[in-house]
DNA sequence: TAAAACATACTACCGGGTATGATGTTTCGG
DNA sequence: CCGAAACATCATACCCGGTAGTATGTTTTA
């Protein structure tokens, strides 16, 4: 029997676990579902990110998992579902990392620098996932049929703006509390963030990579576009 | 009748054209078919950028064109092969504005402020072949079956590496000349193309734009990363 | 007039989605 | 405490629409 009330939390918005504010451990059921559709999440994810999100097959996915399609399509409607969830769930690891970072009793500067540094730093240790949603948005939005979908990608698409909001809000107190110089807020935004973001382009996964490697490349990242190139 | 010996410049690595060197107008007639190969690369540029690679179909090229998928099949033997075209037609758009810019007698960091000048141009006002191959590269290595296929995205990454390679070199002068002040050349240059890249992501085309909005555009995104945000 | 440049009609196949069955697992009345 | 219904979780088998590619016919051009 299809689980029609499965845990709907990728489905449809639910207003109480508003980026990962999910009250856990309330039940063991519920938890374990959760897991189980994680595990589909980061199957997803990972076959997303090799061949792309067409080419990859639900059966990818599920051979990924060792399973077939049925279990798939138990947990997700459609295979839109599962790139939401895998949308969304990349999103969240974004907020958890950069927004407390916001309250730092700091100049924007410096506040700035490290919500750089953690955003590069979540682009390198969740790197299927955000590889994953960098390819088809407003795409898939024009190929979306449904009116349902399309309303959830909507969701996804402000969760998004929100997201790079952050961005531009502590620009803004830079050019306030005078520790940055910066004339057009919204572009600094957007050359701050696509520099980083950068990273989900040229970025690879090494076993040998140690950590120092990521923590040199989110620094350095992050100090060129603050400090800039010129000497 | 398949048109086999059609010039295969988009088909395969042809030595004498590299990167649009090419020698125009010796004879009317290969002009006139590289017009029509042109027209049908334009098309898909857009029709890939519109719905992504593998949504945009073969029947929808050719509908842009007011055509019927003969037409392309005509001129090219797969649909990996005009994706090919396009991508190989955006690296030729971006040596074109940029490689020439190199020789100029400036200080390097000048230089470079130009050149990402041109970089950020180039992304806009070829935006729909700068959007196509965004979205699969590495992707469509893997999904390639036949040799030949990967032997030609082989080919075109490297043309890509030695694009992206451009900056470094300037780069690598600054440090020497001391007008820049480069830490980590490589992760230097891939914050500057990735802050300029980024334009292909959130970049509109609008038809009242006035050409002085790009330049402002290209203007503050060069001077963001060359000049930092820190005051 | 022959070849190039298309159009038309058709096939083969892949992949998303579904219907149904098999196997645990929880729940609950007695 | 027990046994069966209800349910959750997956596997299997199948359908079917869409699309890349082909084979062939038709028109235009040099």
């Amino acid at each position: 029997m299809r689980c029609e009330n499965c845990n709907p939390v990728f489905d449809e918005k639910t207003k109480d676990q508003q980026r990962g504010q999910m009250v856990l451990g309330e039940i063991a059921q519920p938890a374990k579902k959760q897991d189980n559709q994680q595990e589909i999440i980061e199957a997803a994810a990972h076959c997303f990110m090799r061949h792309g999100l067409e080419k990859a097959t639900m059966t990818d996915i599920a051979d990924h998992l060792g399973a077939t399609k049925g279990r798939v399509y138990h947990h997700f409607r459609s295979k839109n579902a599962v790139f939401f969830a895998v949308y969304r769930q990349a999103m969240v690891f974004c907020f958890e990392a950069v927004e407390p970072l916001m309250a730092q009793d700091l100049p924007a500067a410096d506040r700035l620098f490290r919500m750089a540094e953690a955003h590069a730093h979540v682009m390198m240790d969740t790197l299927p996932y955000q590889r994953s949603i960098r390819i088809g948005v407003e795409i898939y939005l024009r190929g979306s049929t449904t009116e349902a979908d399309r309303t959830v990608l909507r969701e996804l698409i402000e969760m998004r703006n929100r997201y790079e909001h952050l961005f531009r809000e502590v620009l803004a107190e830079g050019q306030a509390d005078g520790s940055l110089s910066v004339t057009d807020v919204p572009l600094a935004g957007r050359a701050l963030i696509g520099a980083l973001n950068g990273l989900v382009d040229w970025f690879r996964i090494r076993p040998d990579q140690p950590q120092s490697e990521r923590d040199h490349i989110a620094r350095t990242l992050s100090a060129t576009i603050l400090d800039g190139l010129r000497s």
